[in-house]
DNA sequence: ACCCTCGAATGTTAAC
DNA sequence: GTTAACATTCGAGGGT
């Protein structure tokens, strides 16, 4: 019986190590983010423009997605799914 | 010195009151959202695809509003602000 | 049949104006309650405390709830459920 | 004179797009971890305790780093600085 | 009727 | 210190 808890307590530890890899790794990326922008504020970019310019981009790629879930869904609404293009 | 805690207890119990009583309208309008979402679906719409609906509109909100701010952004940035519209 | 589809339409930008009215006094509602929270602060107050009596109290209230639903079911199962209050 | 903007707008593209970039990444790491967590939950893991696990951990991990940060002022001010490891 | 996925709301942290 | 991004938590809705 003892051997079951073992057996999680390997699979935790697995877990445990993946997750913190991972965040590392998130963590470096979200770093170099910030030094690009330092980057940029450094050749005289005003960086508040530059964020803008970054959330609105990121707001028409939303809606073209959003654009693209809306009518998967009419056409789900409509029983006429289509296959996914990959995966 | 125990009015000074009596003034403080009292600005205190107010703003609770004020927060509570704000938070009641809040939930009394979220529910009537819930109810209007089970109206549309009693007369056969798809609550999902409403939603996305909704979602979509917001987006397109949330852009106009955003491109505004950028415009605005890039004036502030070129020293050539506008003198906000009103209040 | 055209006829119907125009129907549903209406009935569908009516739902849709509907909720983004009622979302729209959502909002303003929760802007509101930013705001007192924003004056108490500048009244000395913690925010941070402040809201987790919001909280606190929140639970009572609901455990408050539960117990007078619980009477409630004993009266009903008893045969003694009196009319409620209101609406 | 054109030119000049002509090179700041080139510049601006390429941090668009670094960051832009960047920030892939990180949506992919972040959905990364996401699915790490939905693997441990569909094995019978806690997701909640094990977010505590992994915050806990980080939590030792800053303390450990600011030990080692005040061991390192130490060697410092004694003239016995150590050389990084690594980078 | 329950689980599970998803979106909203809150609390926290970092940037300016 | 104030505002905005970020992570987490909570709750509703839909599918099984």
């Amino acid at each position: 019986m003892s051997e079951a808890h073992g057996v999680a307590r390997d699979q935790l530890r697995s877990f445990v190590e993946r997750i913190e890899r991972l965040e590392e790794e998130k963590k470096t990326v979200a770093d170099d983010i910030k030094e690009v922008y330092g980057e940029a504020k450094s050749m005289g970019f005003d960086t508040k423009v530059l964020r803008k310019v970054i959330s609105i981009r990121k707001l028409d790629q939303n809606e073209r997605m959003e654009q693209e879930a809306v009518l998967d869904t009419y056409l789900h609404a409509l029983g006429m799914a289509e296959a996914p293009p990959e995966e």
